[in-house]
DNA sequence: AGCCATATTGAATGGCCGTTCAGCAATTAA
DNA sequence: TTAATTGCTGAACGGCCATTCAATATGGCT
């Protein structure tokens, strides 16, 4: 899906021998994220790749030189669009801490970035993070960045309202939540939809900023 | 590590020809939690496991019947083991229900189950379980009866305090809070430590119920 | 048209891993 | 001691899969 780069100035350049090296390349992170939701991470293969793609058994190796590279670029694409996402999102809220950070909560529930296909590519990522190396430092999703403007913007809130609570503390739950809905939408779809676990998260602010963010 | 099971009445029969099945069955299963924990779940090997254990090479199969049925027993024996620690808190708290709830927060951080090996297990099978139904209906870790009771006591709290939100929404928060900071302890167990995340629960209650978890 | 560069193919290769099973060793019963 | 039972072993087998690479197809260029 959703196949967006392109070289050149060539336009449409999607089928046969003209298709340029970075579409190649997109259309194979594509079908690899397709068969990571659809088989699991151990059931990925090469074969199963190429043939979504529609392509042939060395494709991968060409484009790529191995597996193991091809699943980092995937990775590696994941993160960048949902950085992208959130940066995109905070740059529009302007300039008030509360609107910035409602902005990113609505961010994680973006229908682009949270697919089911994607979560579920996620999901097979987080499960081999541990061992290797490379997908734990691109795995820390909702990267170092990401985590240092919560905290930003909790503290900032927290300041103004006199919070109680320790706001580095509240931060981390809102990371936690927000990571935790999307494994709950993985592994129960049919229970929690995307409004739903948006719901949920904001809720989590009017609990904990009720100043800030009041009931209706 | 901590293997209880022993079927009859035989006690020290930990090694050698004269361990029960029971035992050989627990011993295994431990050496899969390892193996899962260090390699992730597309790595670990019926000879990674057998090697670990101190064993052969066809003892899994001698046991199991096939690497799929031990890997389905070994998350069994998490999912068993989770149920029992926060049913037994629960148990132990009264009838409280405010008590009940902090009972099962604490549960969940409990040193017996919240293990950087178990949570890695946990993890492995959560990336596989979205094309395995039979992982997926025991990855409903924090289970059916487990929300459930979540939701009724969150009802039971609300009501007695006419909070405003919705309790069904606040108990989907928690206990998706709670699989969320499994999953940070899982992918940056440097940044946050048991007790980090058991106080980012419990700061969650007390915004979620200040009445009834006031601070200090 | 003819040539070149290069994207793509797909059969061949080799390694890894789950499974099998005939045999061995330990324990128990007779 | 012998026989029978049963837990356990590990070599052998077969299938799957990532990788390689010589051959081929394609598009651009002159």
């Amino acid at each position: 899906m959703a196949v967006a780069a392109k070289s050149k100035a060539n336009a449409d350049d999607n089928k046969g021998r003209k298709a340029s090296k970075e579409f190649r390349r997109q259309q194979l992170i594509d079908a690899t994220i397709d068969c990571l939701a659809e088989n699991g991470y151990s059931a990925t293969t090469l074969a199963g790749v190429s043939d979504r793609a529609g392509l042939s058994r060395g494709i991968v190796n060409f484009h790529f030189e191995s597996k193991e590279n091809l699943l980092i670029a995937t990775l590696q694409f994941l993160a960048d669009e949902y950085a992208t996402n959130w940066k995109d999102a905070v740059a529009k809220a302007g300039d008030n801490p509360v609107e910035q950070l409602r902005a990113l909560v609505h961010a994680d529930f973006n229908r682009n970035v949270n697919t089911r296909r994607k979560l579920a590519a996620w999901c097979a990522f987080w499960g081999e993070a541990r061992s290797r190396p490379t997908y734990n430092a691109l795995c820390g999703a909702r990267d170092a960045a990401y985590q240092e403007l919560v905290r930003k913007l909790c503290r900032q809130i927290a300041r103004e309202a006199n919070h109680p609570g320790d706001s580095d503390t509240i931060a981390l739950s809102l990371d936690s939540l927000l990571e935790g809905l999307w494994l709950r939408m993985m592994l129960a779809p049919q229970d929690i939809k995307l409004d739903l676990a948006r719901e949920a998260a904001m809720e989590f602010l009017r609990n904990a900023f009720p100043k800030h963010y009041p009931r209706q």
